[in-house]
DNA sequence: ATGAAAGCGCTAACAT
DNA sequence: ATGTTAGCGCTTTCAT
C-alpha cells in the first residue's frame, strides 16, 4: 500500500548520506552505492529495501564527492562572455549549453562586463572548481594568467576574439571579409564616399572590420578620407557628432558602414529624423531589422555557430585531440534588405 | 632575481595537490593550507618558500575538495529558464548572475526549452551538485519532484510563473494588471472592438493576461466576443488566420492586444502589408520598438527586476530567513509610443 | 610556528 | 551477494 501515508515522512532537514541510507536499510554502505549507481550484484529484495530508505530519507547522491573520488572529469564547462544579456552572446551561450548538454556537461556561465579583472577572476574561479574546460571571449589585453591552467591540462577555447599571450583554439567570424563585402556592396550601388563608424580600434573585431572596409576601398581604387572613419566607444554622445561631421560639408558621405549592432542602432535613431538618409549596412544582424523602414541591410554573423564550433573544439580536446591550436573563421554573410541598396544620389 | 628564468618551469601535466606543494617546499601540508588561505602563523620565510613552490608547480586550490570538507555552502546557484538565448530570459539571467556575484556565488545556467523532463533533469542535477539554491522558471505542470530537495534544505524560488505542487517563494510580473491597463488604454482611444492574441492558455502568464483583458472590457461595460480572442502557440501558421478572422467581416476589431513578444513580432510582420492598420499594444517590450513605424506601444515587464528580486529572495533564505513563502508581483508598465494611440476610425 | 591524524561523502579495490 | 578499508584533496582538531 504505497499510498497509505498521505504524506511521506517529512524528510529531516539537512542532507542524508549513503551512511544514513545504509543504516536505515540495514545494509552496508557499498550496497547503497551499488543500488544508487545501478550496479549489478544486489538482490531484488535488498535493492527494494535500499530504495525505500532512499525515498524515505529523500537521499540524493552528492556528485561533488563522487567526482572528487573518481578524480577524472567534473562534467562541467565554464563560459565567459561579455554579457549574458546581450542577444549576440546569449545566442552563443545557448549553443554552448546545447553542446555541453549532449556530452553530459553542465554550464558555469559568467559575464566579464568588459572588465579584464572580472574575466580573470571568473576564469580562475572556474578552474578552481575544476571545470573540464573553458570557453572564453577574451576581454583583457593579456590572457597569460591562464598559462598554468592550460599546462595543468584544462583546455581553453577562445571565441569571437583571439587571446593574447596564450596559444589556444580560437573561433572567430571572418570580420575583415564581412566588412569588405559590405563595403563592396555599397560600392556596387554607386557609392564613392562611404563612412565607417566602428568600435574602439583596440578591439580585434573592430580593427579587422576597419581593415576590411579599407581593403574594399583600395580594391576599388579609392583613397578613403580620414574623416570618413570614426572609431571609438559606441556612445550616442560620441557617435552623434561623428555622424554629423560625415554628413555635413560640401562632400558628405552617401553611405555608412556601421561596425556593430549598438552602433547601428544608435545611428538609426539619429538618422530617423533626417530628410535624406544615406545608405546603410550594419555589421551584426538583429531582430526586426526587416521591419524597419527601410529594412536594414546587414552583415550577419552566426553567434550560435561560433558557440557550437567552440564547444566542438573543446570537447574534441577533452576526447584526446592533440594537434596544434586551431583557428577557425566562420563566414559573415551579407543580407540585403533595403537600407544598403539605396542609391547614391 | 625572479625574472632570471625566461620561462617558468613548464608545469607538469595534471593538477598538483597540496601534498605536492608541501613536498616541494619541504613543509607540512597544513602549512601550505595556511599560506593558500592566508591564515596567520606562518613565518615570512616559510611562506615565501611555499609560494615559490606553488608558482613552480602551477598549483591551484581544488575548491570542490575544500567545499566537501567544509560541508556548508558550495557558493553556487542554479538557474533554469526557458531559453538562455531569449532576450527576456537573458536579461533575467544576467540580473541573477550579478546578484550571485555580489554574494560570491557562481551560476549554473540551463534552458528547459519548455520541456518538463529537461527542467526536471536540470534541477535535480543541480541539486546533486549541491547548489546552494535554485531559481526556476517552471515549465512542467508539476514541480512536486522538488519537494525532497526543498525539505533537504535547498531553497527554491520560482520566477515568471508559479510552481505547481510546490510551495515556494515566487516572483511574477503583474500580468493581469498589465493586460488590463493595456486594454484600458485602447478603450480610452475610443476602441470598442479589441482583439486579444495570446499564448497557450495553459501558461499562467497567458491566462492572467487574458483575465486582465476581459476585466478591462467588463469594466467598460462591454461584452467581449469569443472570436476576438485567439489563444495558442505563437506560430505564424496559427496567428495569420486568427488575425485575418478578426480583421475581416462587417465588424472587424479596430485594435489588438498581443499577449507576448513573439506574437507581437509575428503580428507586426503580417500587418506590415495592410493599408489600414489596427491600433496595437504588445505585452513585453523589445529593442527597436521605438524605431518601427508607427513606434510600438507596449506593456513592459522588468526582466532584470524579476531576476534580481528572485535572487534577493533566494539569498535571504540562505541568510536564514524563515517566514512563509512569499509571492511578489512586479508592476508591468505601459509605454505609449504610437501604435497604441491610433484612433478607432 | 608547525605538523600529524581524522574525516567530508563518495567509490575502487579488495575481502568475505 | 555483501561488506570493509583506504583514499580523492582538502580543512579541522589537536599535538608539539
Amino acid at each position: 500500500m504505497p499510498e497509505a501515508q498521505t504524506r511521506p515522512e517529512p524528510a529531516p532537514a539537512g542532507r542524508s548520506t549513503m551512511k544514513d541510507v545504509a543504516a536505515a536499510a540495514g545494509v552496508g554502505i557499498k550496497t547503497v552505492s551499488r543500488v544508487v549507481n545501478e550496479e549489478s550484484g544486489v538482490t531484488a529484495g535488498t535493492a527494494a529495501r535500499v530504495r525505500q530508505a532512499i525515498e524515505t530519507l529523500g537521499y540524493r547522491r552528492h556528485d561533488g564527492a563522487r567526482l572528487l573520488r573518481q578524480g577524472l572529469r567534473t562534467g562541467s564547462v565554464g563560459l565567459i562572455i561579455e554579457d549574458l544579456a546581450d542577444p549576440f552572446y546569449a545566442a552563443l551561450c545557448r549553443a554552448v549549453e546545447e553542446a555541453a548538454r549532449h556530452r553530459g556537461s553542465l554550464l558555469f556561465a559568467g559575464s566579464s562586463a568588459q572588465q579584464p579583472p572580472r574575466e580573470r577572476e571568473l576564469a580562475l574561479t572556474f578552474c578552481a572548481r575544476r571545470v573540464d574546460g573553458l570557453i572564453l571571449v577574451p576581454t583583457g589585453t593579456d590572457q597569460g594568467y591562464l598559462l598554468p591552467e592550460q599546462s595543468a591540462g584544462t583546455p581553453i577555447v577562445c571565441v569571437d576574439r583571439p587571446a593574447t599571450g596564450l596559444v589556444a583554439d580560437t573561433v572567430l567570424s571572418d570580420n575583415a571579409r564581412g566588412a569588405r563585402e559590405g563595403t563592396e556592396h555599397l560600392l556596387r550601388q554607386g557609392h564613392r564616399r562611404i563612412g565607417f563608424l566602428g568600435d574602439c580600434p583596440e578591439l580585434h573585431t573592430a580593427a579587422e572590420r576597419l581593415r576590411g572596409y579599407r581593403a574594399a576601398l583600395a580594391g576599388a581604387g579609392l583613397r578613403g578620407r580620414a574623416d570618413w572613419v570614426a572609431m571609438g566607444a559606441p556612445e550616442p554622445a560620441r557617435l552623434r557628432p561623428a555622424l554629423e561631421r560625415m554628413l555635413a560639408g560640401r562632400r558628405p558621405v552617401t553611405a555608412l558602414l556601421c561596425g556593430n549592432n549598438r552602433i547601428t542602432v544608435t545611428v538609426l535613431r539619429e538618422l530617423a529624423s533626417l530628410p535624406h538618409r544615406p545608405a546603410l549596412v550594419g555589421f551584426d544582424d538583429f531582430e526586426l531589422a526587416d521591419l524597419l523602414a527601410p529594412p536594414v541591410t546587414v552583415i550577419a554573423q552566426d553567434p550560435a555557430g561560433l558557440g557550437r564550433t567552440a564547444a566542438e573544439l573543446l570537447f574534441a580536446r577533452l576526447a584526446g585531440e592533440r594537434g596544434p591550436a586551431q583557428r577557425i573563421e566562420l563566414p559573415a554573410r551579407l543580407i540585403p534588405r533595403g537600407s544598403g541598396e539605396l542609391p547614391a544620389r
